[in-house]
DNA sequence: ATGTCC
C-alpha cells in the first residue's frame, strides 16, 4: 500500500479519507515501512468495513495486518445496535477466539539446559497436535451443551485446571449468553474428540525465557522477572469454531438482500445485530468462544502433568488469557457519552487500560496483560493496556508478526527439516507432526513482530513490558 | 484457521 496516498496523522497513525460509500474513515496503526508493505487488498478490505450499517468512529487496522476473508486480519470495528448495526461472521473469522494464554512456571533460565530436551520430547507426546489431532476427552451431547455453556468453568469443576485459573482469564472463563443450541450438531459432531487439541498452522506451544524487562513495575504486578521460564499456548476452537464461522457465513451471505444490506464485497458477510440470524451468531459465537477457553485450559492441565513429571519443583500459574478473534459488547464513552458498542477484534488483542473494572484486581492499577505469540523462532512480547485519552481502536492491540507471505509462496521458500535444523543451532528445538506445515511457518513468512510492537507502542494502544524468546516449541 | 473440497 502506498503510504502517499493516506493522510499521515503522525510517524504511526495514517487515515484513509471518507469517500463513496464510506460512513466513517479508516485508521491504521503503523510505521511507514510496515504500511509500505501492506497488501492494497487490506486498504480495500478497510473500505468496504468503514461502509458498513451503524459502524462507529472509524475502521480500524493494527500494524501486524493483512488481508483476511472479508475483514482484514488485525481489524477492529464497532457497531451500535442502536443505529441499524451489524455483526459479522467474517469480522470475527474462522477460528473463533483463537488465542494465547502464558504460564508462570517457577522455573528459571538456568533450569532449562537440563530439561529442555526432555520438556520438548514430553509436551509432544503428552500435547495432541496437528490437523485432525484428537484428544482423550470424548464429549457425549449433555456433555458438549455444558461445555459449551461453561467454557473453562466447565473445564476446572473435574479438574482440568484450578479455580484461581478463571481470575486470570477474559470474562473470567466463561462468557456469557452463550447459545449451545444454536452450534450446529455437524459443529458439535466435529468437535467431539476434540477438546485438549493444539490443532494445526499457526497454533503452537512454547517454553520461553523472559529476555528483557522494559517496563518493571507492571512486570512485578504481572509477576515476571527477567530469566523466568514461561509458557506461551496459541490456539483456538479447532473444527468447531470453524464448522460454526462456515455456516454463519454462507447464511449471513445468503439473507444480506431480506436484510435490505448491500454488500460491498460477498465475503463480508454480515447481519443487523437486530435480527434473528445475528441473535443465533452471536449466542453460537459465545458458544465457541467457550469451546476455545476449554480447550487452552485442558491444554493448560496437560502441560503441569508434564512439568509436575519432569520437574516437581515447578508450578504452573496462569498470568493470563486472551482472546483476539472476538465480538463481544463493550461500553465506550463516544463524544463523552458512554456507549454499549459491539466490538469485533479479528486478529486484534483487546488492551484495557488501568482502572478497568472488568481487570483481575491484581492487575488493576497497572491494565490488561496483552500477550502476543511471535512467529516460531522469534520473540514473544507482553505489553500491558494503556489508560485511552481518547478512542484508540476502542481499547485493542495487534496479535501477533502477522503474515507477510502466503502458505503457498512459504512452501517454495523453506523445507521443514532444514528449519528444524537451523533453531536446534540456535538453540530452539521445535517438533511437529509436519514438516510442511513448519515451511509454511517459516520466520521469514512473517513480519518482524518487534517492529510490529514497536509500531502499536509507538501509537499508543499499549505499552511494552517483557520480550521473550522461544526454548522450546511444540508446532501443530 | 480447517477431517487444507460434501
Amino acid at each position: 500500500m502506498n503510504p502517499s496516498s493516506l493522510t499521515r496523522l503522525d510517524d504511526f497513525t495514517w487515515r484513509i479519507e471518507p469517500s463513496g460509500r464510506m460512513r466513517v474513515p479508516g485508521v491504521l496503526y503503523a510505521n511507514e515501512a510496515l504500511v509500505g508493505a501492506m497488501d492494497d487488498k487490506v486498504r480495500e478490505q478497510l473500505v468496504n468495513v468503514a461502509s458498513l450499517p451503524g459502524i462507529v468512529q472509524a475502521a480500524y487496522v493494527m500494524p501486524d495486518a493483512h488481508w483476511g476473508y472479508g475483514f482484514p486480519i488485525g481489524g477492529v470495528a464497532a457497531f451500535d445496535a442502536d443505529r441499524g448495526g451489524v455483526v459479522s461472521a467474517g469480522g470475527v473469522g474462522f477460528d473463533i477466539s483463537c488465542g494465547v494464554r502464558c504460564l508462570h512456571t517457577g522455573l528459571k533460565r538456568d533450569d532449562l539446559p537440563s530439561l529442555q530436551s526432555r520438556l520438548a520430547d514430553e509436551l509432544y507426546r503428552h500435547i495432541p497436535a496437528g490437523v485432525g489431532s484428537r484428544g482423550r476427552i470424548h464429549l457425549d451431547e449433555a456433555g458438549m451443551e455444558a461445555m459449551l455453556a461453561g467454557g473453562a468453568e466447565w473445564a476446572v469443576a473435574p479438574g482440568w485446571g484450578r479455580p484461581a485459573d478463571l481470575e486470570r482469564i477474559e470474562e473470567r472463563g466463561r462468557m456469557t449468553d452463550p447459545r449451545p443450541e444454536a452450534v450446529s450438531d455437524k459443529a458439535k459432531r466435529r468437535q467431539r474428540d476434540e477438546m485438549g487439541t493444539l490443532g494445526s498452522g499457526n497454533h503452537y506451544l512454547e517454553v520461553q525465557e523472559v529476555e528483557t524487562l522494559h517496563d518493571r513495575a507492571t512486570a512485578e504486578a504481572f509477576g515476571l522477572a527477567e530469566g523466568d521460564v514461561v509458557v506461551f499456548i496459541h490456539c483456538g476452537s479447532r473444527g468447531l469454531g470453524h464448522q460454526v464461522g462456515t455456516e454463519f457465513l454462507r447464511a449471513m451471505t445468503l439473507a444480506a438482500p431480506e436484510h435490505g444490506l448491500e454488500l460491498p464485497d460477498r465475503e463480508l458477510a454480515c447481519a443487523p445485530i437486530r435480527s434473528e440470524l445475528g441473535q443465533t451468531y452471536l449466542g453460537a459465537m459465545r458458544a465457541a468462544i467457550n469451546c476455545a477457553l476449554a480447550n487452552r485450559q485442558i491444554l493448560t492441565q496437560l502441560t503441569r502433568e508434564v512439568f509436575a513429571e519432569l520437574c516437581p519443583s515447578a508450578d504452573l500459574r496462569l498470568l493470563f488469557d486472551v482472546s483476539h478473534n472476538t465480538c463481544k459488547v463493550e461500553e465506550h464513552v463516544i463524544d463523552g457519552q458512554p456507549r454499549r458498542l459491539y466490538v469485533h477484534r479479528k486478529g486484534a488483542t483487546r488492551a484495557f487500560g488501568p482502572g478497568h473494572p472488568d481487570l483481575p484486581d491484581a492487575y488493576r492499577e497497572v491494565g490488561q496483560p496483552v500477550l502476543i505469540g511471535g512467529s516460531m523462532g522469534t520473540a514473544s512480547h507482553v505489553l500491558a493496556g494503556n489508560r485511552q485519552a481518547g478512542i484508540q481502536a476502542f481499547a485493542s492491540a495487534c496479535h501477533g508478526a502477522g503474515r507477510a507471505m502466503s502458505r503457498r509462496r512459504a512452501l517454495k521458500s523453506w523445507q521443514g527439516r532444514q528449519l528444524i535444523d537451523e533453531l536446534r543451532g540456535r538453540g530452539i528445538l521445535v517438533r511437529s507432526p509436519s514438516s510442511k506445515g513448519v515451511a509454511e511457518e517459516a520466520p521469514g513468512a512473517y513480519k518482524d513482530v518487534d517492529a510490529v510492537v514497536d509500531a502499536a507502542e509507538a501509537a499508543g494502544l499499549a505499552r511494552r513490558v517483557a520480550w521473550l524468546l522461544p526454548r522450546v516449541c511444540i508446532k501443530g
